[in-house]
DNA sequence: ATTAGTCAGCTGTAT
DNA sequence: ACAGCTGACTAATGG
């Protein structure tokens, strides 16, 4: 994050005459496929644009349809990708080459029993020779460099010292849970959430899907990003299974946990040997929401402990050294300082009987102290309060300190408890630093640099989106209205009449009866705390009609903004969206507020070139937010639906387009008497720290004038094309 | 050099 | 309040 968030006293009121007229980055045109299919969006009278249908069908003639949810991966066609880049490679059928390892000796008939992970081997496999480095005797797979020099360039290097690195297949042994109960809730129907055993082959495609893109590569950015998508795409499917069974006592639902170690025990990971110093692929102030993924991506391999070390030979003699620590609040600790961070040791509780002792100079608490003297750096994890989750914990990477001092004292309880002096090593981005600026921002205490605007939407929001630039003295983006809704100019008739729910209490996973449910394949595609499962054709969300209450899980994206939004002056992209919260994989953002324009109009006045802020739904782009070899996977195809905010809409509006997007969109619809709505709403790809910018891929278009619509693309990631299509 | 058993960890969620 | 999962450690067994 290379922008400085200082303080400015005297930025305050804001004259609105002086938004001028800005040529905005985008000058979008609507786009229909092309000018023949055009009719075919209306029926044959012409009386509904287009038609809504359940995902069955039916369709209208000559629109492509929409992928049925239930077929069955031999049942689909061929993925239509758009002609564009494969992100996730080829998803097979076959099986992993390592399924058929045969298990040591001694081991196959335990291994056996555990069907689901038993065999999971990783796919990087025979070069995974493990030895254990235990006590001075541990024989290390060796270590030339020293590593201890006070050298910077030390920092990145990796420490070739073995430590006790599972490979998976060692700790099958262990009791897991016991044989569970078959869902079969709700009145038997076929529900569109897999059972156990459908689990374990999803697994097996991720599994597949993975090898075949990150199989050689250890631990880049794009690898590190593709393994925390799908974890997430994975723990919110687990837990929508999850939500379908019956609470089942002494069976805890802890869909993090079982996606972990469905991944760890399939090698679904990366820079699994512990090292010191930074982690390829991790970025300072990248956000987590579970240990478990610290664990996955490399960044901090123990999936409670606080601290994380390994051996390391140093002139003959092996020490522990410490390689990274999590400070989550649940020791005495000081955090407040940006750059100083006052952390407790471990231990000194019995975890039984909860019975109090001194902290012992063993295990992490040694090797902090050893890493004191060393001087080593070590990667700090920040747990940050976050009231939005049930947790109400989010942990930041916060990059490299090194441990200035330590020493013992006692602790309230008595007790005495060791303290290390960690310190920021200079010249890193800011992580941690702007959730603290966010924080003081949102207290209202101080003011900004470049603030234009406190809330640009004037109170049409229930949070305020300010608008701010520090970078120039632009003043703002041109001239619109801010709406926070979506308007129909011709109200839509659905072919299929359909009446709303009775679930006053809410729509609920499981209830068979729900038609809204049922429009949705019998399942509820958000979890319960609000994230959409997975990117789909289209999903239904309870409506006008429904008794269901506001609060209704199935109604995720009509509550307006939860999320504090600002708009934002980027360095070379025009103006841009951005969050000052953290923002988690599969939540919604916003919907895309402005004018439905009919094709009909197109087709009477033509196609407006000049418009600058146009979403088009029926461009193609790469599915993003879907778990492979998913039954419930539905590509993302064209949906015959153009909105212009050109003269009003809301945030969404200043996304800016990027060939590696953390947002992507999905069609809505709401059920209302017997019209229908279809919304676009957007949700997040993956976690999003705060102020990061946030993207989506405009699609791609095909057609005679698709060349004059391309424009230089600047989004500067590693998958970028080259261009966009405006 | 492996394997199985035990333990506690700045977890996280249900009650 | 407590199930849950892992890495670290320990003891026992096998070459």
């Amino acid at each position: 994050m290379e922008h400085s968030f200082g303080e400015d006293p005297g930025s305050g009121s804001f004259d609105k005459s002086r938004v001028l007229n800005v040529k905005p980055l985008r000058s979008l045109v609507p786009v229909f496929p092309t000018a023949p299919n055009v009719s075919s969006f209306s029926t044959p009278q012409g009386a509904a644009p287009f038609v809504c249908a359940s995902p069955s069908g039916p369709f209208p003639n000559g629109t492509s349809p929409f992928f049925p949810f239930f077929m069955s991966d031999s049942q689909r066609p061929e993925q239509n990708t758009g002609g564009g880049v494969h992100n996730f490679g080829p998803i097979s059928n076959a099986v992993p080459i390592n399924s058929f390892r045969t298990p040591p000796p001694g081991r196959a008939g335990r291994a056996q029993q555990h069907s689901g992970f038993a065999n999971g081997d990783t796919g990087s496999g025979s070069s995974r020779r493990v030895t254990r480095s235990r006590g001075p005797q541990g024989q290390s797979s060796a270590q030339t460099e020293d590593g201890y020099s006070e050298n910077q360039n030390q920092s990145s290097e990796c420490y070739d010292i073995d430590t006790t690195e599972t490979d998976g297949k060692g700790k099958v042994g262990r009791p897991k849970r016991k044989a569970q109960k078959r869902t079969s809730s709700g009145g038997g129907k076929d529900i569109n959430v897999p059972s156990d055993a459908d689990v374990d082959k999803l697994v097996e495609k991720i599994q597949t899907s993975f090898n075949d893109t990150f199989g050689q590569t250890e631990g880049d950015r794009a690898c590190v990003e593709y393994l925390t998508m799908v974890y997430d795409l994975f723990r919110r499917r687990l837990s929508q299974v999850e939500d379908l069974k019956e609470a089942v006592p002494g069976l805890s639902r802890r869909p993090d946990l079982r996606a972990g170690t469905l991944f760890l025990n399939k090698g679904i990971r990366t820079n699994s040997k512990k090292r010191i110093g930074s982690v390829p692929g991790v970025e300072i102030g990248d956000i987590f929401f579970f240990r478990m993924e610290l664990c996955l991506v490399g960044l901090h391999a123990p999936s409670m402990a606080g601290i994380d070390y390994m051996g390391v030979k140093h002139t003959g003699e092996e020490e522990p050294l410490a390689v990274s620590i999590v400070s989550s609040g649940g020791y005495e600790d000081y955090a407040e300082d940006p750059d100083v961070l006052i952390y407790s040791g471990q231990g000194g509780v019995n975890r039984r009987d909860k019975e109090l002792k001194d902290q012992k100079l063993e295990r992490g608490n040694l090797a902090l102290e050893k890493s004191t003297h060393r001087a080593n750096d070590v990667r700090v994890i920040r747990g940050v309060k976050d009231p939005s989750t049930v947790a109400g914990k989010i942990y930041v990477y916060d990059g490299l300190y090194r441990i200035n001092e330590s020493w013992t004292e006692k602790a309230k309880n008595g007790y005495s408890v060791f303290k290390y002096k960690l310190v920021r090593m200079a010249g890193q981005p800011d992580a941690f630093r702007i959730w603290k600026s966010i924080e003081q921002w949102k207290g209202g205490a101080t003011s900004r640099v470049g603030v234009i605007l406190p809330d640009l939407t004037s109170g049409e929001e229930k949070l305020p989106v300010s608008l701010v630039n520090d970078v120039d003295d632009e003043k703002g983006p041109a001239h619109f209205t801010y709406t926070s809704s979506l308007k129909y100019s011709n109200p839509i008739n659905l072919t299929v009449p359909s009446s709303g729910c009775v679930c006053l209490g809410g729509c609920l996973p499981g209830n068979s009866n729900c038609p809204c449910l049922e429009k949705n394949g019998g399942s509820l595609l958000y979890t319960a705390n609000g994230l959409v499962v997975s990117q789909s054709s289209l999903v239904h969300e309870c409506g006008a009609s429904c008794q269901c209450p506001p609060s209704c899980r199935n109604r995720l994206s009509q509550g307006g903004l939860k999320i504090h939004l600002e708009v934002f002056k980027t360095k070379d992209r025009g103006w841009g969206l951005r969050s000052w919260d953290p923002i988690r994989a599969g939540a919604f953002i916003c919907e895309y507020a402005g004018e439905v324009i009919s094709p009909s109009k197109i087709d009477k006045f033509g196609v407006d070139t000049d418009d600058d802020y146009t979403f088009d739904a029926t461009r193609m782009s790469q599915p993003l937010g879907v778990l492979p070899g998913d039954s419930s996977e539905a590509p993302k195809i064209s949906f015959p639906l153009v909105i212009s905010a050109k003269y009003s809409g809301n945030v969404a509006r200043f996304m800016n387009h990027s060939c590696s997007p953390n947002v992507f969109w999905q069609p809505i619809s709401r059920e209302n008497k017997n019209e229908s709505d279809i919304h676009i709403a957007f949700f997040a790809v993956r976690h999003i720290p705060p102020m990061t910018e946030l993207t989506y891929d405009y699609g791609t278009i095909s057609g005679d004038d698709a060349d004059q619509r391309k424009k230089k693309c600047l989004c500067g990631t590693s998958k970028c094309k080259g261009y966009f299509y405006q």
